[in-house]
Order: structure tokens, then C-alpha cells, then sequence
DNA sequence: TTTTACCCTGTAATATCTTACAGCTAGCTA
DNA sequence: TAGCTAGCTGTAAGATATTACAGGGTAAAA
């Protein structure tokens, strides 16, 4: 069997049910007892989109989320806040630091030992992470999750290929027919580098006015109530990189 | 060796020709005679960047640029225009329809025989795909290509990470000495949201003249010259999560 | 005790943004 | 031909932000 007959079956799910089950399954065959998924989309602050598989032990889970350990996880800061494109994996050059040694131990208690996390990057400003754990503590266990890393960012992919599929089923309106011309890319992108409407307009060789029309153009395209909430959401939204 | 013994080696180059001569030794190592990678930023018009590295037939890719097969590759549409997560394998199922099966055939004169094609996204904005391709033409060929996706997927993506580390020279964006006051933030995320001074006030039950007074001090941590620069920033940095 | 960080407030001139009105050109497509 | 999109411009009142001046407090650390 090979990787691509392993993976192709999450595309094919057609519920959330379904895909929990199969990216079980999947996780299993790949010596894995635990894992979480995790995709965030920043549209906005208001209708923000957040979208989490868990396959963590509840109880672990629970504490994570009441001990808003999110902000001290290097995995997920590497993930999601750094956006980095390659894998981590859980030993102690990453969890450094007493608040981060602290919950990577109460994490072992859960049965958590060994793992890895996977980061995905979608095109739409969508930032997505898979991580996966063993409850097997040895060098061997370690060598084996390294051993199949490549497999395990591929499923990550494959992951997030489905959800996106199933949950944007019915896309947002923010997401699908958000398109931003040219120019108020351009305008949004000068006055987020700090520059007043007069000097955009020096810029791009128009007058202020113009300047004006565009990032209000911008602005009710994407539901912007003035020029910071627009290039909030421009920046969100990964329509804007600054 | 390990896959990441294998890999690491990508992130410690320091220029465009290290790069080069570690991905070419890498595809090797994994089987395949060429490689291109890709990335293009499309999002940002302030620092805007393309990077092409070719591992390619200088032949083929001077007739591609020339005919500017950009437009009918497929598998530039799956990883960059519709910006998939998935690789893609070379076959009859993806390029389909006239334009891109003569493309496919006058790419196997070139010894681009088997291939497939892997995207990465970075969380800026950015795109990119590595294509690998042997010139071994036979069943056996494809199959080693699926035995080893997991493999070249990772390759990708640490290709990716090694680029962005060169080409943008690892931007100082996330400076980790740069710590904001809860009010700051609190200041901050509400401007991002829309929120006028004189609204922020009434949502903390202070003066317009205090909220003032946080964002001028946020702006100046972050050397912004005026609020939305600030914001930006305060984004693009995830000093806040909106 | 002094220092430091954080929080809060006031006035006022000036700069900038927001919004409403109104109208122009060019290129493409049905 | 008409309709559409993208780009561009003008005026002007009113809202909001920026800046510089001034000052108050608490709590914890040195």
C-alpha cells in the first residue's frame, strides 16, 4: 500500500466524523496514539474561523485550553505565530523555558511522550497544524518518528486539504469572492507601511483623492467600517504582506 | 542517515549557489536528475520578491519562459493559482486537454520523463513549488516517485524555509524583546477591529485622551509613524491575534 | 527610599481621514 | 450599441488622529 492509497481516503471524507475517524486511522498505521489539528483563519476579528480535530486525550485537552497554554506552546508559535514551513520536533532545545518545560512534562502525564508537530500553510491566510504523539518513551520511538517525518508532513498536507474541503463547503463570503484590485492592494500596502493618503499619492504618481477612492474601495469590499479595520482584515486575510 | 540529517544541511546555506548545489545533491540522493523551484510573492508590493531556482535543462526552461507555458502548466495552477496543499504526480489525469499534453510531450524530450510537483505556502502571502523529475522512463520510475512523496514533500518545504532564510535575509519581524502592556493591546486590537478613539474609550471606560496615549505608546515601541502602521505591525509581528 | 513601570487625564493647534456630492477616460464584452 | 470594470479627479464639511505641552496616581522592584 502505498502512502498516496494511505492518504487519498481523507479527501474523500465528507464529514467531520468521518475525517476524525480516518485521520485515527491513519495516525494509528503510522505508530501514533494521539494527535490534534488545528487550522485558524484570520478573516477577521469579528468572524474569525477556527477549526480543531482533536485526537489529544480530553482531559489533557481541557487543561491546554484552561490553562491558555496555546501562549507558551513553542509548537504552536512555531506553526502558527512564526508561520514556519518545517517541522518540530518535541525534544528540550524546543521546550525551553520554565513555563514551557512545565507543560511539556504535565503533557508526558497524559501519555503524550514523544511527538512531532507539522505546519501548513493554505494560500488564503489559513495557518494550520497536525500534531502527533506516542505514548512509546525510548530513543527507538524517537528514531521512528523521524524515520516516517516525511509521511507525517504529507499527512498534515493531505489533512488540511481535507478540511478545507468539508468546512469551506460553504466558504465565507470573505474568503471566495474576495478580490482586491491592483491599485487598492498597493494603496492598502503604503498606508499599512505608516504612509498618509498625501504621500501615497507621491508615491503612485496620483492625486490624494485618488488615493482616498481606492482604499474606500478596499475598505467596503471587505466590510471595513475605516482604513486601520481595512488594513487589519487585508493583512488577515493574507491579501496584504507588509 | 536520516531524513533530517538529510535536510538540514538546506538550512545552514548562506548563499544561492550553496542552495543550489545541496537541493541538486539532495533530488539526487532521492533519485531525480532535475529540479526547479519556485516561489512568488504577490501579496506584497513594498518588498516584493520572486525566486526561481532552476535545476532544470536550461533548454526547457528557456522554451517554457519563451512560450510562457506559466499560463497552461497544471501543475503551476495546482500549487500557485489555486495554491493546494497536495503534491501532484505527472500523469495523463493532470495534464489533460491539447495546450498541456504538447507541453508534457515536448518536456519528455528534454529528459523530464516522470515528475511531480509540490507546493508550499508560506504564512506571508508567498507560494512556491518544487517540481522533481527523472529522465527514467518506466513503471518502476513512478512508483519509486510514490514511495518516496512523503520525502520530496519535506524537501519542499525545507527548500522553502532555506529560500526565505537567503532571500529575505531572516527578517527581524518577530522581535522577541518586544513586549506590549495589556492595555496596548487591548487599545490595539480594538483599532484593528474599526473602533475609533472615542469608541475604544467607552469600551474601557477611560478617556479618549488615555487610549490615545497607549497607541502613541505601542506605535513607538514598534517605530510606527502613525496608527495603522502600528497595527500592521503589531500583526504582522503576532503581538496581536485579531 | 528612590526608581521604575504602568496607568490615567487635560488642553489645543494642526494634520489627516471620512463622507457626501458629482463627473471623467479607457478597455473589454455581450 | 450598451453595460461593465478599473482607474482617476474635484469640492467641502465634519469627524478623527497626531502632536506638544502639562500633570496626576499605584505598585513593585532596587
Amino acid at each position: 500500500m502505498s502512502d498516496l492509497d494511505l492518504f487519498e481516503p481523507l479527501l474523500s471524507c465528507g464529514t467531520v466524523e468521518a475525517l476524525h475517524t480516518t485521520t485515527t486511522n491513519i495516525a494509528g498505521q503510522l505508530g501514533f496514539d494521539h494527535f490534534i489539528y488545528g487550522v485558524q483563519v484570520n478573516t477577521s476579528i469579528t468572524r474569525p474561523y477556527q477549526f480543531i480535530l482533536n485526537g489529544y486525550p480530553k482531559e489533557w485537552r481541557a487543561r491546554y485550553i484552561e490553562h491558555n497554554y496555546q501562549k507558551i506552546d513553542p509548537t504552536y508559535a512555531h506553526c502558527i505565530t512564526k508561520k514556519q514551513a518545517i517541522p518540530v520536533i518535541w525534544n528540550n532545545q524546543v521546550f525551553k523555558g520554565d513555563d514551557a518545560t512545565k507543560m511539556r512534562n504535565e503533557s508526558r502525564e497524559f501519555g503524550l511522550q514523544r511527538g512531532a508537530s507539522f505546519p501548513v500553510h493554505g494560500g488564503h491566510g489559513d495557518a494550520a497544524m497536525l500534531s502527533l504523539a506516542t505514548s512509546q518513551d525510548s530513543c527507538k520511538a524517537e528514531q521512528e518518528i523521524v524515520s516516517i517525518i516525511g509521511k507525517s508532513q504529507l499527512l498534515a498536507c493531505y489533512l488540511h486539504e481535507a478540511t478545507q474541503r468539508i468546512v469551506l463547503s460553504k466558504p465565507p463570503l470573505l474568503l471566495t469572492k474576495m478580490e482586491l484590485t491592483f491599485r487598492e492592494k498597493e494603496c492598502l500596502l503604503w498606508a499599512a507601511e505608516g504612509k498618509t493618503g498625501g504621500e501615497i499619492a507621491d508615491i503612485l504618481k496620483v492625486t490624494e483623492r485618488t488615493v482616498t477612492f481606492h482604499l474606500q474601495n478596499a475598505g467596503n469590499k471587505m466590510g471595513a467600517s475605516n482604513r486601520q479595520h481595512a488594513i487589519a482584515r487585508a493583512i488577515s486575510m493574507g491579501l496584504i504582506a507588509p
